[in-house]
DNA sequence: TATTGACTGTTAGATATCTAACAGTTATAA
DNA sequence: TTATAACTGTTAGATATCTAACAGTCAATA
């Protein structure tokens, strides 16, 4: 019976633990009228508005396409909350820009997401916590 | 400055790593022509053959809506890898059973998510792997 | 300096998942 | 025993992301 051997619980842990998050966050902003995902990039965007991000390195933090960051963001230029600019510099790319709307709600993003954190770490001991950041971020930087 | 306590790095990280492992899942067996989600949803029911999984069965172990697990279900019924009856006992019901063209692909989804479940966990020591694995399970029970 | 390859972003079309509304079946209880 | 509530699955329509093909711009070089 190699039943065990043939166990991934690793990969399963992270599938189900993220899909569980992703719907925590979700929740946890709904009522802005936004994503999690929206959250975190006008987030994002706010912390790194003097670096003059562009849609490649939203692509690049977030891990997703170059499509998917040109429809999020079609859609938050569309509501009003970003501004998308070409610089003078080099007009293949678009410096984004988080607007007045979208400023006011970074601090109740932060709150939510704060929130869905600590939820999930709750059941941690500080040295347990320590360890798994350190065991996440060894994982993140080898894959 | 509060920047670092408004940061989320557990909530980012595994929003990240699932992130990353569900592209390097879905690669890894993209040459059979399913994707990942696909791939485990056949192995759970053939592991759980002799216990006629319904579809809410499926839709809890995989935190699925049920739409979604119509829906998947519909694609691999379409496809010739599983089929679905109508229980005897229970009309609202249906069992979901995978065939032959399913069962010859069992053994290469489970060499190929143990190839990806190891590159995950190979920059980890023995002792490591067991602490992140108690970690991961601890917080998978209580959200 | 003209060509070509690399870069950045967009579009179109595909797939996966979601919510809400619904249909039929089963269980409960008046 | 009938009416109602709970359960299981389906459909329709929405959103998010993907890949592939493309357009325009910039950089390198022949």
């Amino acid at each position: 019976m190699m039943q065990s051997r043939k166990d991934t619980p690793y990969l399963d842990l992270f599938q189900i633990i993220g899909l569980k998050l992703k719907k925590r966050a979700d929740e946890s902003i709904k009522e802005l009228g936004l994503n999690a995902q929206q959250g975190k990039i006008i987030e994002y965007i706010y912390k790194n508005q003097d670096k003059h991000i562009i849609q490649k390195n939203l692509a690049d933090r977030f891990h997703l396409r170059g499509a998917s960051i040109t429809s999020i963001l079609q859609v938050l230029e569309q509501k009003g909350y970003v501004e998308r600019k070409i610089p003078a510099t080099n007009e293949r790319q678009k410096n984004i820009y988080v607007l007045p709307k979208a400023i006011e709600l970074i601090d109740d993003f932060n709150d939510s997401f704060h929130k869905v954190e600590d939820e999930i770490i709750q059941v941690l001991t500080e040295e347990e916590k320590q360890i798994l950041k350190k065991l996440l971020i060894k994982i993140n930087e080898h894959i």
